[in-house]
DNA sequence: ACCTGAACACCGTTCAAGT
DNA sequence: ACCTGAACACCGTTCAAGT
């Protein structure tokens, strides 16, 4: 595609979003994460190189190594980078706080499906802190027991996790989902209950995100 | 290590655990998983290679290409292998059954760590949708309405998947926890809630576990 | 039907240099 | 201080054969 031998060296990034203004360094830490993550974006999780990443920048190889200790350093740099909390910051209803947080929380994390696979095997960034922290304020602002809130604000996490590691990876492709709606006359059979309910055909994923977080909250809330 | 040019092929594979009969053929599907499953649970979900599985099986790298069409099914092969649920089939208190079975599927996931990396990104398997099937028995059996079983079982899906996720990935390596306890420090003063609550200190996973599917049932067992 | 080695097109990273 | 190419030690998989 591109030409290969080419001396395109030096040369700044097309295409790739990222660019750079004329007397910005080619390579800088914020150069290297935005287009990581624009390659994420693209190509996901194993469509990032360093090779590519090199490509995509205009330099060599390994002139990222100056700026970065390996891949898996560029991996925590996207991943911090696509984080980012900027939501209103007034309390005011605790329960439609957190509702709030953790839909935007989802939806970030489903903006870019990467991010959803990546999270759990590295360190929290402090953007994930923000969001934990913004969290545990609305939970003791909802007047829930301070005993309560580790385990309130764990399964929180735990229930986005979840929710968005699953429809990252099996949502989007409908590869499964015919693969499923074929399956389904046997399934009737062979697992009577969740035939019946029609559990693998229902596709309100947001709806169902919602529901099932107001169970969740219904159990936080404090009983009087 | 082990001599590399020497003729060990056609011998069987030694100390990996998957011992053939003398009479098996080298090579079957179920050889394949048992031995994929074993070196994972050795050196990771990195450690699996095309070329290692087939040196452990005493067999040419291209010979599992005959039984499998590719990595991916390996994996494939693994889990499903890793996720069979023998459990007790008597349905008596809901909610102790709903707990055992969660409890069973986060315990053996984390037996293998590596499963719970890899099950979001895969299809259903038959022996997830016994344990799904499991959970909507056990919902109806406790009185929840039709409408509701469905977010229910999928929030109890999400749980115990961002549960597991969490504590295989950074629960283990003790790297990540020192680390946390030298910015504790900090983190009392950027983020006073969860440096107050000791929410990065927590290691009662297992509790915090259930303490946190307590919540989520009380908000799905049915109001009166 | 089952197994094989050689070869291809990739990887991430070390190292010894260049400016 | 910053960037570089060549080289190393790996990958998964295609292909054309062997039995």
């Amino acid at each position: 595609m591109a030409d290969k031998a080419g001396g395109r060296r030096g040369r700044r990034a097309q295409g790739q979003g990222a660019e750079a203004r004329p007397d910005e360094p080619i390579l800088t830490r914020e150069r290297i994460a935005a287009t990581a993550v624009d390659m994420l974006d693209a190509k996901g999780l194993d469509g990032l190189t360093m090779r590519g990443l090199a490509e995509a920048l205009g330099s060599g190889v390994m002139s990222l190594y100056w700026h970065v200790e390996n891949k898996e350093a560029v991996f925590d740099l996207a991943l911090d980078t696509v984080l980012e909390y900027r939501g209103p910051t007034a309390l005011q209803d605790w329960r439609g706080d957190i509702v709030h947080v953790l839909e935007d929380w989802r939806a970030t994390m489903l903006r870019h499906p990467w991010s959803a696979l990546l999270l759990p095997r590295r360190a929290l960034g402090p953007n994930i802190l923000v969001r934990l922290e913004r969290l545990s304020a609305c939970l003791s602002a909802g007047g829930v027991a301070d005993v309560d809130v580790n385990a309130a604000i764990w399964s929180l996490w735990n229930y986005v996790m979840g929710a968005t590691v699953t429809r990252a990876s099996f949502g989007p492709s409908d590869a499964d989902r015919e693969a499923s709606q074929e399956r389904l006359a046997e399934l009737g059979t062979l697992y009577p209950s969740i035939g019946r309910s029609g559990l693998l055909l229902d596709d309100d994923w947001d709806g169902t995100f919602r529901r099932g977080l107001d169970f969740l909250l219904d159990g936080i809330a404090p009983k009087r």
